[in-house]
DNA sequence: TACTGATCATTT
DNA sequence: AAATGATCAGTA
């Protein structure tokens, strides 16, 4: 008798087929799931960076490509990998989306890229210690998550607050420090990569491109209140 | 050891 | 160049 793959290669079809299959996965290492699907695993990630989240893309049937668009659009639901350690506590910030330096007049929070991404997250737990071989990383228990009123309201007043400063010509001089929940680092092939923004006396000039990030004790946060129910 | 700034691959 | 996927790594 053959065992039915547990990977799932097609588009999820509903909210629940997806955390379904989502949850088919905990437990099993990223050597495994990638042995299933047919992928090489790097030695490390210095080189592929993005490498677990385009695994879990192609095992969950994520559209693929590079699109401004949800991971999966029909079901409005964002994918985000977090890397974890035995103890369950978050390793990384998490990436949300590039900051927009020009063209932000009228930009409100309802209609950020911030907003719109975090409306509907499907996290998946990885347990990803550096010292721990790739293959050997545990996938665990994913949840679905949508902002409380009090998450949102964090999320919004550090957006504000970032994007305020945008607006009045200071981005340069915003760092990792600004945000209780949420903030504005690099987001760049490297510290030679330039974009377009405005100074404070309206002039153009360029400057690293920057992206929203997600500070771990938020994520942690998310991660806790799932431990506590599960 | 936590955190911020730097960096890597791929696609459009 | 900008978007997708993030983690690396030096230093405070």
């Amino acid at each position: 008798m053959i065992l039915l793959s547990i990977i799932y290669v097609l588009t999820p079809e509903s909210e629940q087929q997806l955390i379904q299959t989502a949850q088919r996965l905990s437990g099993i290492t990223l050597g495994d799931l990638a042995a299933q699907l047919g992928i090489a695993v790097p030695e490390n990630l210095n080189k592929e960076k993005g490498w677990i989240g385009l695994l879990l893309e192609r095992a969950l049937g994520a559209s693929a490509g590079s699109k401004p668009l949800p991971d999966f659009p029909e079901l409005g639901i964002e994918l985000k990998t977090l890397p974890i350690d035995r103890d369950a506590k978050v390793l990384e910030t998490t990436f949300v989306s590039v900051a927009p330096l020009t063209g932000m007049s009228g930009v409100t929070w309802q209609t950020s890229h911030v907003k719109n991404k975090m409306a509907k997250v499907l996290w998946v737990p990885i347990i990803s210690e550096r010292q721990l071989p790739v293959a050997e990383r545990l996938i665990c228990t994913p949840f679905l998550w949508q902002p409380n009123p009090e998450e949102e309201a964090l999320l919004q007043a550090d957006w504000q607050e970032l994007t305020d400063m945008i607006v009045l010509g200071e981005v340069e001089k915003i760092n990792g420090k600004y945000g209780e929940v949420l903030q504005l680092r690099p987001k760049a092939a490297n510290s030679k990569a330039k974009t377009k923004a405005f100074d404070k006396n309206g002039r153009p000039f360029q400057t690293l491109p920057r992206g929203f990030y997600l500070k771990t004790g938020f994520t942690q946060q998310l991660l806790n209140r799932h431990l506590r129910v599960n």
